[in-house]
DNA sequence: AACTCGGGGAA
DNA sequence: TTCCCAGAGTT
């Protein structure tokens, strides 16, 4: 439903986006993947891969958090090219601890695509792009704008707080944006539309946040119907979430002679898919499984047990420790130090952190 | 259209 | 505690 009264008609395109604009000149924050305002300014474009990465790393995921990933990402892989001859087990240990591990296969994928089929260049148009695993509306449209300057319409979580803001929309929030899209084509920027995005971003990081906007600074107040009729803490609206799960189950830490810890490869579907990890049983719901350690042992089960909450459910873990002899061939062993931890998945850093100091005892 | 995918920062 | 985060892919 798209709300056009008297007042919200008045927003004026240009002026919006001169007011916005100027704000962001001043107040842009700084990060590691883009180029500043000014330098924008003069024609400097950002590097499309960075910003490949970047937008990845940043769904549904924390600026605060992404930064030091995509530092190390960089600088490991400082290009599509050297991504290409990465294997995918090392691109998964360095996303560990970010989560959505599915994320870092489609990187790897991309990639190959990227340097088959378009020699390397990422295309220009959200078309191509959203042809490519991984990259859907939202990052075609970020890529398109931020990357390459051109007129596109990335709307995530911040955009879609400010123009539900602005307009007064009240309607609940759906994975179909195309209502927030006829709002967005009133008021964004067709000269500068990289820096209008990201002003929008930044607008709604620093501004406009979800809860307490600090209204009283921002730069494009007086375009805000939400604000003008004391609305915007209703909106954007937003059903409460149920109640998640419990589930309970074990975790195995089996140790060989050598002192290395057996890990296994996860199926590539499925929770922390194609991630290597020490082997678990299945997780039922409110009840402990039978433990059935997968090799032979004197297996002990550890007092402390591991609490971890996941999107849906919620995670209890009895874990079990064993010095292991005789294990299958297609295991892998890797020693114990932080290497090995910081390439697990957080739970599981979290169990075999619990495990070799109970071991050490 | 509803689920499934992690994890952490912040209030 | 709860909410939210520069969402995408599957069912």
């Amino acid at each position: 439903m798209i709300k056009l009264n008297q007042k919200t008609s008045k927003v004026n395109h240009s002026k919006f986006s001169k007011s916005l604009l100027e704000w962001y000149d001043i107040n842009a924050r700084n990060l590691p993947w883009r180029i500043p305002p000014e330098l924008t300014k003069e024609g400097i474009t950002n590097d499309p891969y960075k910003i490949w990465i970047s937008e990845i790393m940043l769904q549904q995921t924390g600026v605060k958090t992404v930064q030091s990933y995509f530092l190390n990402f960089i600088k490991r892989w400082p290009n599509v090219i050297e991504l290409n001859k990465a294997k995918e087990d090392d691109v998964l240990k360095a996303w560990s601890g970010l989560g959505y591990y599915r994320r870092a296969r489609n990187l790897k994928n991309c990639a190959k695509t990227i340097c088959e089929k378009y020699n390397g260049i990422f295309p220009n148009c959200t078309e191509e792009l959203t042809k490519l695993p991984g990259i859907g509306n939202y990052t075609a449209a970020a890529i398109v704008s931020i990357a390459y300057n051109k007129i596109a319409f990335p709307i995530d979580g911040n955009i879609q707080r400010i123009v539900s803001r602005l307009f007064e929309i009240r309607d609940e929030i759906k994975n179909d944006k195309t209502n927030l899209l006829e709002n967005l084509k009133e008021i964004f920027s067709q000269k500068r539309p990289g820096d209008f995005a990201q002003a929008m971003m930044d607008l709604g990081s620093i501004i406009c946040k979800p809860a307490n906007p600090t209204c009283n600074s921002c730069p494009v107040l007086k375009y805000c119907l939400a604000h003008k009729n004391n609305t915007y803490k209703s909106i954007p609206f937003k059903t409460k979430k149920v109640k998640k799960v419990a589930k309970k189950g074990y975790l195995y830490i089996g140790i060989t002679d050598c002192k290395k810890i057996i890990l296994i490869k996860r199926p590539n579907n499925g929770l922390l898919g194609g991630t290597i990890c020490p082997p678990t049983s299945e997780w039922k719901v409110n009840k402990f499984p039978i433990p059935k350690p997968p090799y032979e042992g004197d297996w002990k089960v550890l007092d402390n047990r591991l609490f971890h909450s996941f999107t849906h459910f919620e995670l209890e873990l009895k874990i079990m420790i064993s010095k292991v002899k005789h294990f299958p061939q297609n295991v892998y062993l890797e020693p114990l130090n932080d290497y090995t931890l910081n390439s697990l998945p957080t739970v599981m850093k979290k169990g075999v952190e619990m495990g070799i100091t109970s071991f050490n005892d």
